[in-house]
DNA sequence: CGATTTTCTTAACATAGGTTAAGTCAATTT
DNA sequence: AAATTGACTTAACCTATGTTAAGAAAATCG
Protein backbone atom coordinates (compact mmCIF):
# COMPACT_ATOMS: atom_id res chain seq x y z
CA UNK A 1 0.00 0.00 0.00
CA UNK A 2 1.71 3.02 -1.30
CA UNK A 3 1.33 6.50 0.70
CA UNK A 4 -1.04 9.07 -1.32
CA UNK A 5 1.21 12.22 -1.08
CA UNK A 6 -1.85 13.93 -2.21
CA UNK A 7 -4.42 12.81 0.49
CA UNK A 8 -4.21 16.28 2.65
CA UNK A 9 -5.14 18.06 -0.61
CA UNK A 10 -8.43 15.78 -1.23
CA UNK A 11 -9.41 15.91 2.41
CA UNK A 12 -8.69 19.91 2.15
CA UNK A 13 -11.16 20.35 -0.68
CA UNK A 14 -13.77 17.60 0.88
CA UNK A 15 -13.98 20.68 3.95
CA UNK A 16 -15.95 22.45 1.55
CA UNK A 17 -17.10 20.04 -1.63
CA UNK A 18 -17.73 16.27 -2.51
CA UNK A 19 -15.69 14.62 -4.82
CA UNK A 20 -16.00 11.35 -6.35
CA UNK A 21 -13.15 8.86 -7.11
CA UNK A 22 -13.36 9.99 -10.72
CA UNK A 23 -12.71 13.65 -9.71
CA UNK A 24 -10.33 12.56 -7.26
CA UNK A 25 -7.90 10.98 -9.50
CA UNK A 26 -8.33 13.84 -11.84
CA UNK A 27 -7.06 16.20 -9.32
CA UNK A 28 -4.10 13.86 -8.14
CA UNK A 29 -3.19 14.20 -12.03
CA UNK A 30 -3.31 18.05 -11.80
CA UNK A 31 -1.39 18.81 -8.68
CA UNK A 32 2.16 17.80 -8.65
CA UNK A 33 4.58 16.95 -5.57
CA UNK A 34 7.87 18.16 -5.01
CA UNK A 35 10.32 18.73 -2.41
CA UNK A 36 12.46 21.22 -1.37
CA UNK A 37 15.11 22.36 0.94
CA UNK A 38 15.16 24.95 3.22
CA UNK A 39 15.98 28.51 2.75
CA UNK A 40 14.51 27.97 -1.15
CA UNK A 41 12.31 29.93 -2.83
CA UNK A 42 9.39 28.81 -4.55
CA UNK A 43 8.60 32.69 -5.62
CA UNK A 44 10.91 35.12 -6.27
CA UNK A 45 9.67 38.74 -6.19
CA UNK A 46 9.57 40.27 -10.19
CA UNK A 47 8.62 36.97 -11.50
CA UNK A 48 4.89 36.34 -12.32
CA UNK A 49 3.23 33.94 -10.11
CA UNK A 50 2.10 30.84 -12.26
CA UNK A 51 1.90 28.43 -9.51
CA UNK A 52 -0.76 27.85 -6.41
CA UNK A 53 0.91 25.74 -4.05
CA UNK A 54 -0.06 23.58 -1.26
CA UNK A 55 1.93 22.63 1.73
CA UNK A 56 1.58 19.18 2.62
CA UNK A 57 4.51 19.76 4.97
CA UNK A 58 6.96 21.86 6.10
CA UNK A 59 6.34 26.00 6.55
CA UNK A 60 7.18 29.26 4.47
CA UNK A 61 6.95 32.70 4.37
CA UNK A 62 5.42 35.26 2.35
CA UNK A 63 7.61 38.99 1.96
CA UNK A 64 8.05 41.78 0.06
CA UNK A 65 10.82 44.32 0.68
CA UNK A 66 10.01 48.02 1.31
CA UNK A 67 10.93 51.12 -0.11
CA UNK A 68 13.51 51.34 2.79
CA UNK A 69 14.69 47.88 2.02
CA UNK A 70 13.05 46.54 4.67
CA UNK A 71 11.97 42.65 4.22
CA UNK A 72 8.18 42.75 5.15
CA UNK A 73 6.48 39.62 5.90
CA UNK A 74 2.88 39.18 4.70
CA UNK A 75 1.98 35.67 5.90
CA UNK A 76 3.55 32.52 6.95
CA UNK A 77 2.78 29.52 4.92
CA UNK A 78 2.07 25.74 7.48
CA UNK A 79 0.63 22.14 6.83
CA UNK A 80 -2.48 22.50 4.69
CA UNK A 81 -1.97 26.09 4.48
CA UNK A 82 -2.41 27.30 0.25
CA UNK A 83 0.47 29.88 -0.52
CA UNK A 84 0.87 31.81 -3.86
CA UNK A 85 0.43 35.84 -4.99
CA UNK A 86 -3.10 35.87 -5.90
CA UNK A 87 -2.51 39.51 -6.79
CA UNK A 88 -0.19 38.39 -9.17
CA UNK A 89 -2.11 35.43 -10.16
CA UNK A 90 -5.32 37.59 -10.54
CA UNK A 91 -3.50 39.94 -12.68
CA UNK A 92 -0.38 38.05 -14.76
CA UNK A 93 1.47 41.26 -13.44
CA UNK A 94 5.02 40.54 -12.07
CA UNK A 95 5.17 40.03 -7.95
CA UNK A 96 6.17 42.02 -5.18
CA UNK A 97 6.76 38.94 -3.04
CA UNK A 98 9.22 36.34 -2.55
CA UNK A 99 7.91 33.18 -1.41
CA UNK A 100 10.47 30.98 0.67
CA UNK A 101 10.68 27.97 2.38
CA UNK A 102 12.15 27.75 6.19
CA UNK A 103 12.15 24.71 6.57
CA UNK A 104 12.72 21.27 4.06
CA UNK A 105 9.18 20.95 2.59
CA UNK A 106 6.69 18.74 0.91
CA UNK A 107 4.41 20.83 -1.65
CA UNK A 108 1.89 20.08 -4.34
CA UNK A 109 1.48 22.45 -7.04
CA UNK A 110 -0.62 23.22 -9.68
CA UNK A 111 -0.31 25.80 -12.72
CA UNK A 112 -2.44 28.55 -13.19
CA UNK A 113 -3.36 27.45 -16.63
CA UNK A 114 -3.85 23.55 -15.28
CA UNK A 115 -6.10 25.08 -12.69
CA UNK A 116 -8.38 26.82 -15.46
CA UNK A 117 -9.16 23.22 -17.04
CA UNK A 118 -9.27 21.99 -13.51
CA UNK A 119 -12.33 23.73 -12.74
CA UNK A 120 -13.72 22.81 -16.02
CA UNK A 121 -13.59 18.84 -15.13
CA UNK A 122 -14.48 19.44 -11.43
CA UNK A 123 -16.65 22.21 -11.00
CA UNK A 124 -16.99 22.78 -7.58
CA UNK A 125 -13.70 23.48 -7.15
CA UNK A 126 -14.70 27.06 -8.68
CA UNK A 127 -16.79 27.20 -6.00
CA UNK A 128 -13.99 25.90 -3.42
CA UNK A 129 -11.35 28.61 -4.54
CA UNK A 130 -14.28 31.39 -4.56
CA UNK A 131 -14.58 31.00 -1.56
CA UNK A 132 -10.78 30.53 -0.64
CA UNK A 133 -9.78 33.73 -2.14
CA UNK A 134 -12.81 35.67 -0.43
CA UNK A 135 -11.10 34.21 2.87
CA UNK A 136 -7.92 35.75 1.77
CA UNK A 137 -9.93 38.89 1.36
CA UNK A 138 -11.51 38.39 4.89
CA UNK A 139 -8.03 37.97 6.49
CA UNK A 140 -6.33 41.05 4.63
CA UNK A 141 -9.17 43.17 6.08
CA UNK A 142 -8.39 42.10 9.78
CA UNK A 143 -5.44 42.33 9.79
CA UNK A 144 -5.12 45.61 8.30
CA UNK A 145 -7.85 46.57 11.17
CA UNK A 146 -5.53 44.89 14.19
CA UNK A 147 -2.08 46.72 13.28
CA UNK A 148 -4.44 49.80 12.93
CA UNK A 149 -6.10 50.00 16.35
CA UNK A 150 -3.30 47.78 18.19
CA UNK A 151 -0.15 48.23 19.49
CA UNK A 152 3.11 45.77 18.29
CA UNK A 153 2.80 44.20 22.08
CA UNK A 154 -1.09 43.83 21.68
CA UNK A 155 -0.54 42.30 18.65
CA UNK A 156 2.29 39.69 19.70
CA UNK A 157 0.36 38.68 22.10
CA UNK A 158 -2.52 37.75 20.74
CA UNK A 159 -0.58 35.77 17.78
CA UNK A 160 1.13 33.84 20.31
CA UNK A 161 -2.13 32.85 21.72
CA UNK A 162 -3.81 31.96 18.53
CA UNK A 163 -0.59 30.16 17.08
CA UNK A 164 1.70 29.34 20.21
CA UNK A 165 3.47 26.39 17.61
CA UNK A 166 4.89 29.66 15.96
CA UNK A 167 7.56 30.13 18.30
CA UNK A 168 9.04 26.53 17.66
CA UNK A 169 8.99 27.11 14.04
CA UNK A 170 9.93 30.64 12.80
CA UNK A 171 12.42 32.68 14.30
CA UNK A 172 11.75 35.76 16.09
CA UNK A 173 13.05 37.93 13.57
CA UNK A 174 10.30 36.47 10.98
CA UNK A 175 7.42 37.08 13.97
CA UNK A 176 9.04 40.76 14.14
CA UNK A 177 9.01 41.42 10.73
CA UNK A 178 5.36 40.14 10.60
CA UNK A 179 4.64 42.84 13.15
CA UNK A 180 6.22 45.22 11.47
CA UNK A 181 8.89 45.97 14.21
CA UNK A 182 12.49 45.85 14.53
CA UNK A 183 13.53 42.78 16.49
CA UNK A 184 14.90 44.90 18.90
CA UNK A 185 11.47 45.68 20.10
CA UNK A 186 10.24 42.35 19.70
CA UNK A 187 12.87 41.55 22.66
CA UNK A 188 11.66 44.15 25.09
CA UNK A 189 8.43 43.64 24.22
CA UNK A 190 8.69 39.28 24.97
CA UNK A 191 10.80 40.78 27.89
CA UNK A 192 7.43 43.20 29.56
CA UNK A 193 4.98 40.47 28.80
CA UNK B 1 -35.71 64.84 -22.50
CA UNK B 2 -35.75 63.86 -18.97
CA UNK B 3 -32.28 63.22 -17.31
CA UNK B 4 -31.44 59.61 -16.55
CA UNK B 5 -30.70 59.12 -13.34
CA UNK B 6 -28.50 55.88 -14.58
CA UNK B 7 -26.44 56.92 -16.72
CA UNK B 8 -23.37 57.13 -14.54
CA UNK B 9 -24.27 53.74 -13.88
CA UNK B 10 -24.64 52.26 -17.24
CA UNK B 11 -20.96 54.37 -18.06
CA UNK B 12 -19.61 52.73 -15.09
CA UNK B 13 -20.44 48.69 -15.88
CA UNK B 14 -19.38 49.93 -19.40
CA UNK B 15 -15.78 50.35 -18.98
CA UNK B 16 -15.38 46.55 -17.84
CA UNK B 17 -18.35 44.83 -19.87
CA UNK B 18 -20.76 45.17 -23.04
CA UNK B 19 -24.77 46.10 -22.65
CA UNK B 20 -27.37 46.51 -25.42
CA UNK B 21 -30.06 48.75 -24.91
CA UNK B 22 -32.47 45.98 -22.84
CA UNK B 23 -29.71 44.70 -21.12
CA UNK B 24 -29.28 48.55 -19.93
CA UNK B 25 -33.35 48.63 -19.42
CA UNK B 26 -32.98 45.67 -16.40
CA UNK B 27 -30.28 47.36 -14.91
CA UNK B 28 -32.30 50.70 -14.58
CA UNK B 29 -35.53 48.76 -13.14
CA UNK B 30 -32.84 46.92 -10.38
CA UNK B 31 -31.21 49.57 -9.28
CA UNK B 32 -33.02 52.52 -7.35
CA UNK B 33 -32.68 55.48 -7.12
CA UNK B 34 -32.51 57.78 -3.66
CA UNK B 35 -31.30 60.96 -1.91
CA UNK B 36 -30.23 61.10 1.52
CA UNK B 37 -29.41 64.52 3.84
CA UNK B 38 -26.17 64.68 5.12
CA UNK B 39 -24.93 62.70 8.42
CA UNK B 40 -27.26 59.74 7.57
CA UNK B 41 -26.41 55.68 7.54
CA UNK B 42 -26.31 53.95 4.93
CA UNK B 43 -25.43 50.68 6.79
CA UNK B 44 -25.62 50.42 10.46
CA UNK B 45 -23.32 48.67 12.74
CA UNK B 46 -24.80 45.20 13.50
CA UNK B 47 -27.09 45.19 10.51
CA UNK B 48 -26.65 43.25 8.20
CA UNK B 49 -25.47 44.51 4.69
CA UNK B 50 -28.10 43.23 2.28
CA UNK B 51 -27.70 46.57 -0.30
CA UNK B 52 -24.69 47.79 -2.81
CA UNK B 53 -24.55 51.22 -3.20
CA UNK B 54 -23.28 53.28 -6.03
CA UNK B 55 -22.41 56.81 -5.20
CA UNK B 56 -23.91 59.25 -8.10
CA UNK B 57 -23.40 62.74 -6.40
CA UNK B 58 -21.97 63.27 -2.72
CA UNK B 59 -19.64 61.31 -0.32
CA UNK B 60 -19.86 58.86 2.20
CA UNK B 61 -17.47 57.13 5.01
CA UNK B 62 -17.13 53.77 5.89
CA UNK B 63 -16.01 52.87 9.93
CA UNK B 64 -16.23 50.55 12.58
CA UNK B 65 -15.92 51.44 16.58
CA UNK B 66 -12.86 49.33 17.78
CA UNK B 67 -11.90 47.66 20.92
CA UNK B 68 -11.16 51.24 22.40
CA UNK B 69 -14.71 52.79 21.53
CA UNK B 70 -12.53 54.86 18.51
CA UNK B 71 -14.29 55.47 15.22
CA UNK B 72 -11.34 54.23 12.64
CA UNK B 73 -12.52 55.18 8.95
CA UNK B 74 -11.76 52.62 6.58
CA UNK B 75 -12.89 54.49 3.54
CA UNK B 76 -14.52 57.17 1.45
CA UNK B 77 -16.83 57.42 -0.96
CA UNK B 78 -17.10 59.81 -3.86
CA UNK B 79 -19.11 59.88 -7.54
CA UNK B 80 -19.07 56.64 -8.63
CA UNK B 81 -17.60 54.62 -6.46
CA UNK B 82 -19.31 51.19 -5.15
CA UNK B 83 -19.71 50.90 -1.32
CA UNK B 84 -21.34 48.53 1.32
CA UNK B 85 -19.49 45.83 3.51
CA UNK B 86 -18.12 43.14 1.06
CA UNK B 87 -17.69 41.00 4.00
CA UNK B 88 -21.52 41.42 5.55
CA UNK B 89 -22.82 40.67 1.75
CA UNK B 90 -20.96 37.80 1.42
CA UNK B 91 -21.07 35.89 4.62
CA UNK B 92 -25.24 37.60 5.83
CA UNK B 93 -23.58 37.95 8.63
CA UNK B 94 -23.83 41.20 10.80
CA UNK B 95 -22.08 44.25 9.23
CA UNK B 96 -18.80 46.09 11.50
CA UNK B 97 -19.65 49.11 9.54
CA UNK B 98 -21.62 51.89 9.83
CA UNK B 99 -21.22 54.36 6.43
CA UNK B 100 -22.67 57.38 6.91
CA UNK B 101 -23.03 60.44 4.36
CA UNK B 102 -20.48 63.00 4.86
CA UNK B 103 -22.52 65.54 2.35
CA UNK B 104 -26.51 65.07 0.85
CA UNK B 105 -25.83 62.32 -1.76
CA UNK B 106 -27.88 61.11 -4.49
CA UNK B 107 -27.44 57.21 -4.57
CA UNK B 108 -28.60 54.08 -6.49
CA UNK B 109 -28.93 51.00 -4.72
CA UNK B 110 -29.57 47.20 -5.39
CA UNK B 111 -30.50 44.56 -2.78
CA UNK B 112 -28.21 41.64 -2.95
CA UNK B 113 -31.02 39.10 -3.78
CA UNK B 114 -31.70 41.07 -6.98
CA UNK B 115 -27.78 41.17 -7.44
CA UNK B 116 -27.98 37.40 -7.70
CA UNK B 117 -31.40 37.67 -10.24
CA UNK B 118 -29.41 40.44 -12.33
CA UNK B 119 -26.34 37.95 -12.47
CA UNK B 120 -28.95 35.78 -14.68
CA UNK B 121 -30.43 37.96 -16.87
CA UNK B 122 -27.16 40.24 -17.53
CA UNK B 123 -24.31 37.10 -17.02
CA UNK B 124 -21.27 40.08 -18.31
CA UNK B 125 -22.14 41.68 -14.49
CA UNK B 126 -20.76 38.69 -12.50
CA UNK B 127 -17.84 39.16 -14.49
CA UNK B 128 -17.73 43.33 -13.91
CA UNK B 129 -18.72 42.48 -9.88
CA UNK B 130 -15.62 39.92 -9.73
CA UNK B 131 -13.50 42.15 -10.85
CA UNK B 132 -14.80 44.98 -8.56
CA UNK B 133 -14.63 42.29 -5.37
CA UNK B 134 -10.89 41.69 -6.97
CA UNK B 135 -10.00 45.50 -6.76
CA UNK B 136 -11.47 45.30 -3.38
CA UNK B 137 -8.97 42.50 -2.23
CA UNK B 138 -6.04 44.31 -4.29
CA UNK B 139 -6.81 47.91 -2.25
CA UNK B 140 -6.86 46.09 0.94
CA UNK B 141 -3.84 44.86 0.07
CA UNK B 142 -2.03 48.19 -0.53
CA UNK B 143 -3.62 49.82 1.90
CA UNK B 144 -2.05 47.31 4.76
CA UNK B 145 1.40 47.58 2.91
CA UNK B 146 1.06 51.32 3.37
CA UNK B 147 0.11 51.24 7.22
CA UNK B 148 3.00 49.10 7.82
CA UNK B 149 5.63 50.55 5.52
CA UNK B 150 5.07 54.00 5.83
CA UNK B 151 4.75 56.72 8.69
CA UNK B 152 1.57 59.03 8.97
CA UNK B 153 3.07 61.74 7.61
CA UNK B 154 4.38 60.20 4.59
CA UNK B 155 1.14 58.56 4.39
CA UNK B 156 -0.84 61.46 4.42
CA UNK B 157 1.18 63.51 1.96
CA UNK B 158 0.92 60.41 -0.08
CA UNK B 159 -3.01 61.24 -0.01
CA UNK B 160 -3.71 64.53 -0.39
CA UNK B 161 -1.14 64.05 -3.30
CA UNK B 162 -3.39 61.35 -5.38
CA UNK B 163 -6.59 62.77 -3.55
CA UNK B 164 -6.09 66.84 -3.12
CA UNK B 165 -9.83 67.45 -3.88
CA UNK B 166 -10.04 64.84 -0.16
CA UNK B 167 -9.45 68.32 1.35
CA UNK B 168 -11.97 70.37 -0.08
CA UNK B 169 -14.47 67.45 0.90
CA UNK B 170 -13.84 66.00 4.07
CA UNK B 171 -12.94 67.54 7.86
CA UNK B 172 -9.14 66.84 8.63
CA UNK B 173 -10.79 64.64 11.64
CA UNK B 174 -11.92 62.17 9.47
CA UNK B 175 -8.41 62.03 7.21
CA UNK B 176 -6.73 61.55 10.69
CA UNK B 177 -9.43 58.91 11.61
CA UNK B 178 -8.62 57.41 7.92
CA UNK B 179 -4.60 57.65 8.30
CA UNK B 180 -4.78 55.75 11.75
CA UNK B 181 -3.78 58.89 14.21
CA UNK B 182 -5.74 61.56 16.41
CA UNK B 183 -6.58 65.05 14.88
CA UNK B 184 -3.84 66.57 16.73
CA UNK B 185 -1.26 64.62 15.34
CA UNK B 186 -2.36 65.30 11.97
CA UNK B 187 -2.21 69.22 12.77
CA UNK B 188 1.16 68.97 13.85
CA UNK B 189 2.07 66.88 10.53
CA UNK B 190 0.22 69.55 8.53
CA UNK B 191 2.53 72.14 10.44
CA UNK B 192 5.65 70.53 9.46
CA UNK B 193 4.95 69.84 5.97
C1' DC C 1 36.28 19.95 20.20
C1' DG C 2 36.98 24.97 19.46
C1' DA C 3 35.81 28.57 16.12
C1' DT C 4 32.49 30.99 13.77
C1' DT C 5 28.12 32.52 12.52
C1' DT C 6 23.45 33.33 13.59
C1' DT C 7 19.94 34.52 16.74
C1' DC C 8 18.45 36.96 20.41
C1' DT C 9 18.84 40.37 24.14
C1' DT C 10 20.15 44.59 26.46
C1' DA C 11 21.00 49.43 27.02
C1' DA C 12 21.26 54.40 25.73
C1' DC C 13 19.46 57.65 23.17
C1' DA C 14 16.24 59.60 19.36
C1' DT C 15 11.73 60.28 17.38
C1' DA C 16 6.83 59.79 16.06
C1' DG C 17 2.68 59.89 17.67
C1' DG C 18 -0.67 59.84 21.85
C1' DT C 19 -2.88 62.52 25.58
C1' DT C 20 -4.56 66.37 27.84
C1' DA C 21 -5.82 70.85 28.00
C1' DA C 22 -6.31 75.26 26.28
C1' DG C 23 -6.93 78.53 22.61
C1' DT C 24 -8.29 80.42 17.91
C1' DC C 25 -11.34 81.03 14.25
C1' DA C 26 -15.44 80.52 11.52
C1' DA C 27 -20.11 79.20 11.19
C1' DT C 28 -24.55 78.89 13.27
C1' DT C 29 -28.04 79.97 16.57
C1' DT C 30 -30.66 83.02 19.49
C1' DA D 1 -24.61 91.43 18.08
C1' DA D 2 -23.74 88.08 21.54
C1' DA D 3 -23.54 83.38 22.54
C1' DT D 4 -22.77 78.85 21.20
C1' DT D 5 -20.93 75.22 18.61
C1' DG D 6 -17.74 72.83 15.61
C1' DA D 7 -13.29 72.50 13.32
C1' DC D 8 -8.73 72.99 13.77
C1' DT D 9 -4.29 74.23 16.05
C1' DT D 10 -0.85 74.65 19.63
C1' DA D 11 1.90 73.31 23.51
C1' DA D 12 3.66 70.38 27.31
C1' DC D 13 4.43 66.12 28.60
C1' DC D 14 4.25 60.87 28.01
C1' DT D 15 5.03 56.41 25.83
C1' DA D 16 6.05 53.02 22.26
C1' DT D 17 9.00 51.92 18.97
C1' DG D 18 13.24 52.93 16.14
C1' DT D 19 18.34 53.14 15.91
C1' DT D 20 22.83 52.06 17.08
C1' DA D 21 25.96 49.42 19.30
C1' DA D 22 27.41 45.89 22.11
C1' DG D 23 27.15 41.50 24.22
C1' DA D 24 25.21 36.75 25.34
C1' DA D 25 23.47 32.47 23.90
C1' DA D 26 22.64 29.03 20.62
C1' DA D 27 23.44 26.75 16.39
C1' DT D 28 26.51 25.41 12.84
C1' DC D 29 30.97 24.66 10.80
C1' DG D 30 35.70 23.09 10.25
Amino acid sequence: MTKDKHQALIENFEKEVSLNEVEKEIIRDYFHFFTIQKKKDLLRSGDICNYTFFILKGCTRSFNIDEKGIERIQNFGFENYWVGDLLSLFTGEPSSLTIETIEHSQILKIHKDDLENLYNEVPQLERFFRILYQKAYVSSLKRLNKMVQFSASENYNQLIKEQPNLLQRVPLAYIASYLGIAPESLSRIRRNS
